[in-house]
DNA sequence: GTGAAAGCGCTAACAA
DNA sequence: TTGTTAGCGCTTTCAC
């Protein structure tokens, strides 16, 4: 079926080895010869076999990547953004999904050593991270992404989680609101903590009482009743701030639900900046996480490991946009359109 | 650095072959030796190198998945199912995407053919799929999913487009829709096409005017002036139908632009059902294709070939809902709320 | 039921 | 610069 070397060879009237050597580009080969044997590998739809290459080398050309959820937007952004940078260097990509259960993070990790691959891109479901000393053991250069557990100490690329916060924190505050829920799929993450925490930051820095923090799960039944509550009645809050991309559609689903009208009764802040954010109306104010930066940190980062780097760990955290669209406004009853709290001197 | 067979041949006192045997199933092994093997191989932490295991065996455990593009959550939803069903039977998959180029497309493939797979899914870029040939050649299993060019007459799995665009089309014409604009990202691909076709039969069935097709590319701001022409001015239509998922951001953004309310001036029929659409406000009317449905489908097939069913071509069509909710109503000015036009009898 | 040995397609040493 | 040869880790005869 598949055509091998040896024919190749044959072919053009070459040893094996000359073959090997004018697609690997490793040794010189004459012109000559080096015309005959790509005429004859043409001629014959040869294409090397990566598997015994890389077998007899003893160095791959294929990374494995490891993530949660294949059905995240953000996740798959991501890989595409990886997958076009390892390409640019020959390097062929094997996907894999956790399912977000450490368990299967296991297996799946497993199954991708199995090939050898010259490394690993994994964003673990949790963060015990249970798979760092297999990895660790086996010797193969891996990057930790988006979600780097604080007692991880490799190499890493994520985001300012906290800085996030922060920035759209001060947005609503600067606004004039003062009654804020926070809501994430899950708030055992630490990335997802730390961005609570400089949303907690700001409030306190300002002197307003701390967020609801709420746990929407993945479910828009779920998500409802818990967002609900502050939504009508009471507890009713002017500024809900979305922690992932779920938190988002959840969010914006339980304000419909109510028949709260954005931006004029709620303000919403969401996560992570897809296309139809901008498309929907009233357009969404969003955190803009750099996937593409992020995909190229990391990929720079394995490449260099790859390449025998072996210095101290590379840890890249990049920095978000809040992009400001029309989802937030001043609350309702400030008709003033101007801040209600004054932003302290000496921060933006 | 990873363990080979060898070792834990040595440490549990058998031969290689004995390993293999333990680990394949294939051939039986007494408990006892299997139960040391075991032990060693864990102890070692060793796992059978699948390269290496393919090269001698000749049969991959590996499928390639080629698409154009990894940033289209269509494509990425089909390839989390597709990972989930390849890997209940063993099987790691490799992506890759063509970029929306044919060359491109071409060069992957070949990449893809590299590692020898078990098998390939192909979502082309064009209706050429000049790969075809080299495919056929080459004598591996594929699938051709989603684009599928009327050229093409082996395994493949679709939707029933042409249904698609009768369903979205008759709901519209049920409420009192008259004129009619199909957008899409382009009208160059056969199934897009297929879908138009669904709604010019149904428009023509009950003697209206044809559609107005609008190739709306990849860019908001090269499909807004396109859109905005029937959105504002004497040529204003009330209903939009958009055939390809990015085709339902632009119009939704475009009518947004021009200021007009969904559903009581104009009425928005989607494409791809994404979690998003239900969220927003209005939520909105959407065409769904049963993407886990189809992931399935294509496993089904491409593990029969695998398996090494020979007859003659699969092919699996499947039908998408569509999924009513607010973005569409009767058009401005009828107030009946009942259906202007009315669906002659024998059909739904 | 097990071991010994050959060989999958390729590349790296070594000769020439 | 090129050919020859050995062997990567595994599976699969073929003996026993």
């Amino acid at each position: 079926m598949m055509v091998s070397i040896k024919e190749v060879a044959k072919r053009a009237g070459v040893s094996p080895g000359t073959v090997s050597n004018v697609f690997s580009g490793k040794r010189a080969v004459k012109p000559e010869l080096a015309r005959r044997v790509r005429e004859a590998a043409s001629e014959l739809g040869y294409e090397p076999d990566r598997a015994a290459s890389q077998l007899r080398a003893g160095k791959a050309r294929i990374v494995g990547v490891l993530v949660p959820d294949l059905n995240n937007p953000f996740f798959t952004s991501l890989i595409a953004s990886l997958e076009a940078h390892a390409r640019n260097e020959g390097f062929d990509i094997i996907v894999a999904s956790s399912h977000g259960k450490v368990d299967e993070e296991a297996a799946r990790l497993g199954a991708l050593l199995a090939w050898r691959p010259a490394g690993l891109v994994v964003i673990p479901c949790t963060d015990d991270f249970v798979s760092e000393e297999l990895l660790e053991r086996v010797g193969i250069p891996f990057i930790v992404a988006d979600r780097v557990p604080s007692s991880f100490a490799g190499d890493a690329v994520s985001v300012d989680n906290v800085e996030i916060g922060r920035r759209a924190a001060e947005h609503l505050i600067g606004l004039g609101h003062r009654h804020f829920v926070v809501a994430a799929s899950t708030l055992k993450l630490q990335n997802i903590r730390e961005r609570c925490q400089g949303i907690e930051a700001a409030l306190m820095r300002f002197e307003l009482d701390p967020p609801t923090l709420i746990e929407v799960g993945l479910d828009f039944d779920i998500a409802r009743p818990q967002l609900g509550v502050f939504m009508e009645g009471p507890q009713q809050a002017t500024a809900f701030i979305a922690l992932t991309n779920f938190a988002t559609l959840a969010i914006l689903w339980s304000a419909h639900k109510s028949g709260l009208s954005i931006p004029s009764e709620v303000s919403v802040v969401g996560f992570d900046d897809f296309s139809w954010m901008q498309a929907v109306s009233p357009a969404l104010t969003a955190i803009r996480q750099p996937v593409e930066a992020m995909g190229q940190a990391i990929w720079k980062q394995l490449s260099a490991r790859i390449g025998g780097a072996s210095h101290g760990p590379m840890r890249t955290k990049l920095i978000c946009d809040l992009v400001v669209r029309g989802s937030t406004a001043p609350p309702p009853g400030d008709n003033s359109g101007k801040p209600r709290v004054r932003v302290p001197a000496g921060r933006a």
